[in-house]
RNA sequence: GGAGGGGUUCCCGAGCGGUCAAAGGGAUCAGACUGUAAAUCUGACGGCUCAGCCUUCGGAGGUUCGAAUCCUCCCCCCUCCA
């Protein structure tokens, strides 16, 4: 292989990323950037097992920590924020190592988007208005008639894409199908080394993830989510509060689960995140898999992007 | 010991003679995914040589053309009375 522009580190929750991301710094000219939705919120560390403070003044990691839990972020700004950052990290002689388990944020860096309007808060807020007066059947049919290619690959139960395609028509007066077919995306299609850690037991991965968050209550995740809630300005449909397990925890904290009820749901929702993890590395391209629990991966690993990044074109 | 209520497919739970492999929910599995993606949504979900067949509704018998549904006995569970 060429000599690669950057290492994609990718796998389900609670597999192990971070770890040996950490472990590959260690022993490689690498700098760390996060692929994490969740890690770019400021405040929330426990639930999204977040790096700590003390390691990550050891390794940098950036894109964590970028964004207050009010704002919103999205796989475009990532996109832009994560070209930069390798830049930057190849400026100074050294490879980017792109670590996380947001598939889409991956997938867009590559592939790129269309050029589409970002969100519009108050236009959403017109149409979740006008949903909850006429229902989003009622909108997946206006969206038939202006944009039927859309509405036959948007499902009438999806809401959230029914309102984007809505959204993207009223803020341009183009539909989405249009600037899908007119804007070529700008991909970034430079060598990478991409590497997939999954355990090789399902199982286990469900162990780890109830694990992990009976140690995330230990840490005082409660409070974290009741701090944020404390605020005052964030609630329920927050985007950035909407994240496995603090969805979970918030409703408990508002008296809609008791303790038990909370921690089981949020593991089964972790659960299904990872399941949907799944869904997306299966259809990776080009990726070298490694079992997280071979007793031997990190130095499997390690090598194994050593020989990489020694290779010269 | 007596009086009731109940045991249904992985779980909860409907069904109360045929239209029942059995509603609905959950879990699980698979999939989709263009500025919310840790989001949102879809599908499968007893087995098979799969437009048909086979095995399921605590167990064993019985009634009936036909039973998860009715009857008998037995085994468990819950509530109440002793």
């Amino acid at each position: 292989m060429s000599n690669p522009s950057a290492i994609f580190l990718m796998g389900p929750t609670a597999s192990g990323k971070t770890d040996l991301a950490v472990e590959l710094c260690a022993h490689l000219p690498c700098d760390i950037i996060s692929v994490d939705s969740a890690m770019v919120y400021r405040g929330m560390d426990i639930g999204t097992a977040k790096p700590s403070q003390e390691l990550r003044r050891r390794i940098t990691h950036r894109l964590i920590d970028i964004r207050d839990p009010a704002d919103t972020y999205s796989a475009a700004q990532f996109r832009l924020d994560a070209l930069r950052e390798m830049d930057e990290i190849r400026a100074h002689g050294r490879s980017p190592l792109l670590v996380g388990g947001t598939m889409l944020y991956f997938r867009a860096l590559q592939r790129g988007l269309s050029v589409l309007p970002s969100a519009d808060t108050a236009l959403r807020a017109r149409l979740d208005a006008q949903a909850q007066e006429i229902g989003w059947a009622a909108l997946h049919e206006r969206l038939a008639g202006i944009d039927p290619v859309a509405a036959r690959r948007i499902h009438r139960n999806d809401p959230q894409r029914i309102q984007r395609a809505l959204e993207v028509y009223e803020l341009t007066s183009r539909t989405a199908t249009e600037l899908y077919a007119q804007n070529t995306a700008e991909t970034w299609d430079k060598p990478v080394l991409k590497l997939i850690v999954v355990p090789s037991d399902r199982a286990v991965l469900h162990d780890r993830i109830a694990r992990r968050f009976s140690a995330m209550l230990e840490q005082g995740f409660l409070e974290e989510v009741e701090g944020l809630r404390r605020r005052g300005d964030l609630d329920e449909e927050t985007p950035a509060l909407r994240a496995v397990g603090y969805r979970q925890a918030w409703g408990h904290l508002v008296g809609k689960t008791n303790c038990e009820e909370m921690a089981k749901s949020a593991i089964i929702a972790t659960r299904q995140l990872a399941k949907r993890q799944f869904t997306w590395l299966r259809s990776e391209p080009d990726a070298v898999w490694f079992d997280s629990l071979d007793k031997d991966v990190f130095n499997t690993v390690t090598k194994f992007c050593a020989n990489a990044l020694s290779a010269r074109q």
